[in-house]
RNA sequence: GGUCGUGUGGUGUAGAGGCCGAACACGCUGCCCUGUCAAGGCAGAGAUCGCCGGUUCGAAUCCGGUCACGACCGCCA
């Protein structure tokens, strides 16, 4: 080794020690004399002396820059004591350079690498991500990850469960996301696809008998990017043999719970066990199938209040079957027009045609519609929606999922606005009993609303027939802090009850042989019970990390249009390799 | 497919039709300096303002297009 001993993890009980340290020049200060080098390696970092006595080091010294790599050699002393840096966690001790060796020049950098202060352009960051990934921050993410990982691994592994991996060339199965392909070389006109998810594979590992399996997986979509979502990712898949649902969410919430307290030390979690909560009760109290439980805000039905309104649109939106419901916005009672304007907009993104605002306070209430409504009905909302003085009420009137999405919406957006998430705070909870389908009005069919191969509760079974989009699946939603980390369920472990479904999903027995034939007949020759979940890698590092963007969570990201700016990905291939794959480029 | 935002020395910003032959900070180069840690002092080099076109006597600034990056809608079983 080119060292024995790493910067970041001197201190003052090392004093005296001789130490051959490596790594890159952090920070070069230059006193005449003296020269102070800050030597940094992925361990941290520790300030080198380098006194003029010493010839060649103070030479190599000299002419060293930023991010050149160094070999010192050197005594680990204490600093004077007016000299120590509380700030550094080496901060005691410094290095007495005796030797010091250029093992690399460097280039000036294209940016300062750094996390004090100024953001870099995201472009030119990626262009030079291993630059970019020098940076404490980013450094210790990648580290993280690392870490959570291998808790994963070692937790699975310890409970019997062992990791398989499944194959990145498989077969596309046309439906969910768009899939990545690979054209056949062997096999002219034929393509491979990248798995969305191994949820195929590991549901016939199940029936092959391995009764509990793991993969971290990396998963392929060919779709929008956005801030949470690059088109590969990776998943803790899990799959298990003989479980209820409850086996499931019991190993997954023990598995975060620890992984919480043994790689996020500083985050506190909310609640343990973590909250159920039905998908039904999370779309009325919080508008969302993953709502930020770190603080309330919950809406609030007014529909009853309102029904017989003189405002028309509370009125025909009830009379059309839909709802009023009110969100509190607490202490903005005196938001301007253009606030008000501002929280129309946000409720409009979600759908709403518009946003009904009332103004409470000691002299009574304000609002725009106050017009249109009596003093029974304004009296009516302030109470239900139990807004207090100097609060302002939010009023969506539409149909369920409109005023679900719109003040949801509101609600996220308020939450960031007041700042009422601690930042500290884990709020695991769990969304169950999804529905099972969901009619798709454009197709003019049912269609799986998580997972085609999701289970359901037995007692519904006769609700297939006659009414398909009240059937609860034995699905269930990993949330956190508003964010999905992941979902699984118990699955159909018979042929016939998958078949079924499929044939409600509009595909003929032909399609569903076409498509999943290999899982069909897997199921045929005993498939034992199952279920699992898949988790996403990437979600949980951002909840961590409290980053709201996935490129900080992943070693080498893609920009927004799929591209990698360092490897000039995608890129034209050669008219040699296009032949062999029996391709053209049109256009 | 769509909506919106951004693009000025190496980096981050300022600039709102003539004051811009483009300013500031950091970085860089040279000189000075033996206890700093975002070291300090002095001097200096460095950008025709993403690209193309238009309006105008005159454009970094206004307009159109285009490219790149980002946020969002659609999409993401």
């Amino acid at each position: 080794m080119l060292k024995d001993t790493n910067c970041g993890e001197l201190r003052r009980e090392h004093d005296g020690r001789t130490v051959t340290l490596a790594g890159w020049v952090h920070r070069r200060r230059d006193h005449g004399g003296l020269i102070f080098i800050d030597l940094r390696d992925t361990t941290g970092l520790v300030q080198c002396v380098i006194d003029p006595s010493r010839g060649d080091a103070y030479a190599v010294a000299d002419q060293a820059r930023a991010e050149w790599v160094l070999q010192i050699e050197g005594q680990v002393a204490l600093r004077p004591p007016e000299t120590v840096n509380p700030r550094l966690v080496t901060g005691e001790v410094e290095v007495r350079v005796a030797r010091a060796q250029v093992l690399n020049d460097a280039k000036i950098p294209p940016f300062h690498i750094t996390d004090a202060g100024e953001e870099v352009e995201e472009l030119l960051r990626l262009r030079y991500r291993y630059l970019d990934l020098r940076r404490d921050s980013l450094h210790d993410t990648i580290r993280l990850r690392h870490r959570i990982v291998k808790f994963m691994r070692d937790f699975l592994c310890e409970r019997d469960f062992i990791e398989v991996e499944t194959p990145i060339l498989i077969k596309s199965t046309p439906e969910g996301a768009r899939d990545y392909i690979v054209p056949s070389r062997l096999q002219p006109g034929y393509f491979y696809a990248l798995p969305q998810s191994p949820q195929i594979l590991k549901q016939l590992l199940m029936v092959a008998g391995f009764e509990r399996y793991f993969q971290i997986a990396r998963c392929f979509r060919d779709e929008d990017t956005r801030a949470d979502r690059q088109p590969e990712f990776s998943q803790l898949d899990i799959e298990m043999s003989f479980v209820r649902r409850e086996d499931v969410m019991a190993l997954v919430e023990d598995l975060y719970t620890a992984i919480a307290r043994e790689c996020a030390p500083g985050k506190r979690l909310l609640a343990s066990p973590f909250p159920r909560l039905t998908y039904q009760e999370a779309m009325e109290r919080y508008g969302s199938d993953r709502p930020d439980l770190r603080f309330g805000l919950e809406l609030r039905d007014v529909t009853d209040v309102v029904a017989q309104s003189e405002f028309g649109v509370f009125r025909s939106a009830v009379a059309a079957g839909g709802r009023v419901k009110a969100l509190v916005a607490p202490g903005c009672a005196g938001y301007s027009r253009s606030q008000v304007d501002e929280l129309t907009r946000v409720a409009q993104s979600g759908g709403a045609k518009g946003l009904a605002t009332l103004a409470v306070s000691a002299e009574g209430v304000r609002s725009p519609v106050a017009k249109f409504l009596s003093d029974a009905e304004v009296r009516g909302i302030v109470e239900h929606s139990q807004a207090k003085h100097g609060d302002l009420v939010l009023l969506v009137a539409d149909r369920p999922e409109v005023v679900a999405k719109a003040l949801g919406g509101l609600r996220v957006w308020l939450g960031e606005r007041l700042d009422l998430a601690d930042s500290q705070v884990l709020a695991f909870c769990w969304i169950y009993e999804f529905p099972l389908l969901e009619w798709r009005e454009e197709e003019r069919r049912w269609d799986a609303t998580h997972n085609p191969f999701s289970g359901f509760y037995a007692e519904d079974e006769p609700l297939l027939e006659s009414d398909p989009g009240k059937v609860r699946a034995l699905q269930y939603d990993l949330v956190c802090n508003g964010s999905e980390l992941g979902g699984g369920s118990i699955r159909n472990h018979r042929r016939e009850m998958q078949e079924r479904l499929f044939g409600l999903m509009g595909y003929s027995p032909d399609d569903a042989r076409q498509r999943f034939g290999a899982l069909l007949d897997a199921l045929e020759h005993g498939a034992p019970p199952h279920g699992g979940i898949a988790t996403g890698i990437e979600r949980l590092l951002m909840v961590l990390r409290g980053t709201d963007n996935i490129r900080d969570v992943v070693a080498f990201p893609k920009t927004q249009s799929g591209g990698d700016p360092m490897l000039g990905s995608p890129a034209p291939v050669d008219e040699r390799q296009l032949r062999d794959l029996h391709l053209r480029v049109v256009e």
